[in-house]
DNA sequence: AGCACGCCGACT
DNA sequence: GTCGGCGTGCTC
């Protein structure tokens, strides 16, 4: 018989690799490489997925166990994508369940479902059969069976619905075979859940079990007490129970067995969303600029080839039209094509410009969808129904099996790293796809990353280092917009203390006089709206994360925005009770406020986290800007990104340094990135456009260059500090993060850690300065406490490795950390690998 | 991750 | 002796 080797749903070390089963003939005709299949696994069935089939395994078959059902009748995956999963194992430091997973809708997340039914009757009579009565014993038997009978299948909850406290006595009957229960893969069609934990009884009458405990059931005294002590409203979260108290799942099972608890899956989130209608639109005519990179990009999709381009194009020099032309070409091909797009970008008027040239072919998805509606989207692909997709990050992982194009927009954005595991980052997943399927990939920004321009320009004879294809001028024919850098010292000296300088305030002025429009810009990252006391120093921070809590206006309170901690913004300084409490930071209503003061009646739109939580608000506002019901848009980074309004003449930055001091190495090109990206929304049309830039560092290169609108000089000045510095793209990054309750331990281990890496990099050969010009260079820094020191009731210390060379150095980051915690027994020790990380703060 | 198995300390 | 909690190890 044929045999396939299946990954299995559970997401552990000991899992991470294929097993092997039997493949029944029956099935035969389903089962393909990518096939989502129901396994027997240990004493349950789970949910897994065929990595290979083998027509005459050489090994022996007798111990595998069959397949047992086949879930879809198109396999979700294809092999290119178990191919892709593979890669990312390696690459990520992930489990492969976890790769797979991650390339489907949560829809097709299944797990078993637990059926109980009267058994078949069998003529071979049952060995059990003389040890036990098939007859019912009692009442309580009867009533069971009969209504098992009668229902023909049941599962377990609704049976022990139907007969609470009865569960010894189902039990019983499932022993002696009076009873059968089998398992099926049930699809998860709805929201993401999570298991929590209540209590099941009242109060007084846990309290009373808790008197009578055993003395022997320690473990579940202590879960019982704390739930009884912190008297939660909503059911608490079971991996945070047990993280917190130190217990094991079994205990908390063992308290749901005895009543006295319940745990159930509660839903985490969900938010729906509607489609709309387009206008047709048709092929512009290229310009020069355009039709030469139009060209190249054809020729690589006409061989049908992998190739990777890096399309460097100013704001405004129409590479949307470029995208939306290769596309053309490649479905002429009958290839499908992938558009990745920040989420932040991917706004109803970011779809339109598709939709309109390609109709009903194009599928969307982002974040926003339901996971039925996202489900929808997904079949809409597999079943060959659409051609295009436009989505954010995941959409690179969609199942088209002809892909000839994947174009990735705003190349730059942080956001196409996913900051949960796996920490893929959609770039790099996008060209080893593209490499599996013979597809182009077209990489487009006005501000490219580093790394993609550094290896473009150095054109290693690596197969995925990108061509570089350069347009310099706008599309339309008309200029960048004049840049002003106003030195807020200056104003300061001058006895100017407002936030708007006065260049700005009068450009303002003149906007409101003509009646064009403005866009301002506050740049918050770096800066957080807290709360501190004016007479003690005092500053409100998270008792679980150690990190100042964000006040927020609208609900009056103040939050933790990194474990979600919410509290009453105080009155009065909880230390030192005076009344000079009160919210610092830059905050856009404050800018707001400003702007009322200084210009009576002025029209002000606000768009920041508070004003776009509610679905559509964001497109809502911007299409209320756009039909000039106001005179300026005030908000954070989310107004700079491809917003295109034809009377926008003036862009102002309140604060163009704000994150140009964060510890982060990407400070200077995510200032530079920011500014430019901002610029470009004047004067995109017939009307000139201005730009104001306040700072109080006007001599920092990044702030001349984009005042310059000079990528070129920006990169060069950029790349000496990296090299200097020992920065990508220079050398590559991983950073590890150890987080445990206490602190002695997590430093000791984190200590051991970084010695182990050490020691084998030595060994290899490798380890030392980056400075020697080795091909092969690892170093490793710290431990160091991490920028965010504790999380949720966790110590956090993380180490650094820089690397480059041909060596596996993930591998190596790996096995340490596998190493580590096998030597440690405590298994509150939790070790994140983020390859290649974006954020470092 | 779950679930059975088996060790070992508190009860009849 | 035996019941049951809780740590250990395995799952094709």
């Amino acid at each position: 018989m044929e045999m396939a080797k299946v990954i299995v749903d559970v997401p552990s070390k000991d899992t991470d690799r294929p097993f092997d089963y039997l493949v029944p003939a029956s099935l035969r005709p389903w089962i393909e490489v990518g096939s989502r299949v129901g396994v027997p696994f240990g004493h349950r069935t789970l949910q897994g997925f065929v990595v290979s089939l083998h027509p005459r395994p050489e090994m022996d078959t007798s111990k595998m166990k069959p397949i047992q059902e086949v879930l879809d009748v198109l396999p979700p995956l294809s092999r290119e994508l178990v191919q892709l999963g593979e890669w990312m194992k390696e690459r990520y430091a992930c489990r492969q369940i976890t790769a797979l997973q991650s390339m489907l809708p949560t829809a097709l997340k299944g797990k078993a479902e637990r059926y109980i039914s009267l058994p078949e009757r069998s003529d071979t009579p049952d060995e059990t059969e003389g040890l036990f009565s098939l007859q019912p014993e009692s009442e309580e038997e009867e009533r069971i069976l009969g209504f098992v009978g009668q229902r023909g299948e049941v599962t377990i909850q609704q049976l022990s619905r139907a007969f609470p406290d009865q569960a010894d006595v189902i039990k019983t009957l499932l022993a002696r075979g009076m009873l059968s229960e089998h398992q099926q893969i049930k699809d998860k069609l709805q929201k993401k859940t999570m298991k929590a934990v209540e209590l099941a009884v009242e109060k007084a009458a846990a309290e009373a079990a808790l008197g009578d405990f055993p003395a022997k059931a320690q473990r579940q005294r202590e879960v019982l007490s704390y739930l009884l002590e912190i008297e939660p409203l909503l059911p608490i979260s079971q991996k945070e129970l047990l993280q917190t108290l130190g217990v094991t799942a079994g205990t908390v099972k063992a308290l749901a067995d005895k009543g006295l608890i319940a745990i159930k899956d509660v839903e985490v989130f969900r938010d729906p969303y509607r489609g709309r209608h387009f206008k047709p639109s048709e092929p512009l005519v290229l310009t020069e600029e355009q039709q030469r990179v139009y060209d190249k990009i054809v020729h690589k999709l006409d061989e049908r080839q992998h190739g990777v381009f890096l399309l460097h194009g100013v704001t405004g020099s129409g590479k949307t039209e470029i995208y939306l032309q290769t596309i053309q070409r490649c479905l002429q091909q009958e290839r499908q094509a992938i558009v990745l797009v920040p989420e932040i970008s991917l706004t109803p008027q970011m779809v339109e410009r598709f939709k309109a040239r390609f109709g009903d072919r194009v599928a969307v998805m982002h974040s926003r969808l339901s996971d039925g509606e996202r489900y929808d989207e997904w079949r809409k692909i597999r079943e060959g129904r659409a051609s295009v997709v436009v989505g954010a990050r995941s959409a690179v992982f969609a199942p088209f099996d002809r892909l000839g194009l994947i174009i990735m927009d705003e190349e730059h954005e942080t956001s196409y790293k996913q900051e949960e595991t796996p920490k893929y980052h959609a770039r790099d997943v996008a060209i080893h796809r593209a490499a599996l399927s013979g597809a182009a990939v077209i990489l487009g920004s006005a501000t490219p990353s580093l790394e993609s321009y550094h290896a473009a320009r150095s054109q290693a004879q690596d197969d995925f280092a990108p061509v570089l294809l350069e347009m310099h001028s706008r599309a339309l024919g008309n200029r960048l917009p004049e840049v002003r850098v106003v030195d807020m010292r200056e104003q300061l000296r001058e006895g100017n203390r407002s936030m708007f300088s006065i260049p700005l305030h009068e450009a303002i002025a003149a906007r409101l006089e003509r009646g064009e429009q403005t866009v301002l810009l506050l740049n918050r990252r770096g800066y957080s709206t807290f709360v501190m006391c004016r007479s003690c120093g005092y500053v409100a921070g998270c008792p679980e994360c150690d990190i100042s809590l964000t006040y927020h206006q609208k609900s009056n309170n103040l939050r933790c925005h990194y474990c979600g901690y919410a509290a009453p913004s105080p009155d009065v300084c909880p230390d030192c009770g005076s009344e000079h409490i009160r919210y610092f930071g830059t905050g856009t209503q404050r800018v707001e406020e400003e702007l009322a003061k200084l210009f009576p009646g002025i029209r002000v739109i606000r768009m920041d986290v508070d004003t776009t939580t509610e679905k559509g608000s964001h497109e809502k506002l911007l299409q209320q800007f756009r039909d000039k019901k106001a005179d300026v848009l005030l908000g954070t980074q989310m107004v700079a990104k491809g917003l295109d309004f034809p009377d926008v003449t003036l862009v102002g930055v309140i604060t163009a340094d704000s994150a140009l001091n964060l510890p982060d190495f990407r400070a200077a090109e995510k200032t530079f990135q920011l500014l430019t990206q901002v610029a470009g929304r004047a004067g995109r049309h017939q009307l000139p456009g201005e730009v104001v830039i306040q700072s109080y560092t006007p001599e920092h290169y990044s702030i001349i260059h984009a005042s310059g609108h000079d990528y070129l000089s920006f990169v060069k000045d950029e790349l000496k500090h990296r090299k200097a510095l020992h920065y990508p793209p220079y050398c590559r990054l991983i950073l590890v993060t150890l987080s445990h309750e206490q602190l002695p331990l997590l430093v000791r281990t984190a200590e051991n850690y970084a010695a182990m890496v050490k020691k084998e990099a030595d060994r290899r050969g490798w380890f030392g300065s980056l400075d020697r010009f080795a091909a092969d260079a690892l170093d490793i820094l710290g431990p160091v406490a991490s920028p965010i020191p504790r999380l949720k009731n966790r110590y956090r210390f993380q180490c650094m490795i820089k690397w480059r060379g041909t060596m596996d150095a993930v591998s190596l980051t790996r096995d340490a950390a596998e190493q580590l915690q096998e030597s440690v027994r405590d298994s509150g020790l939790a070790i994140s690998i983020d390859v290649d990380p974006q954020m470092l703060m």
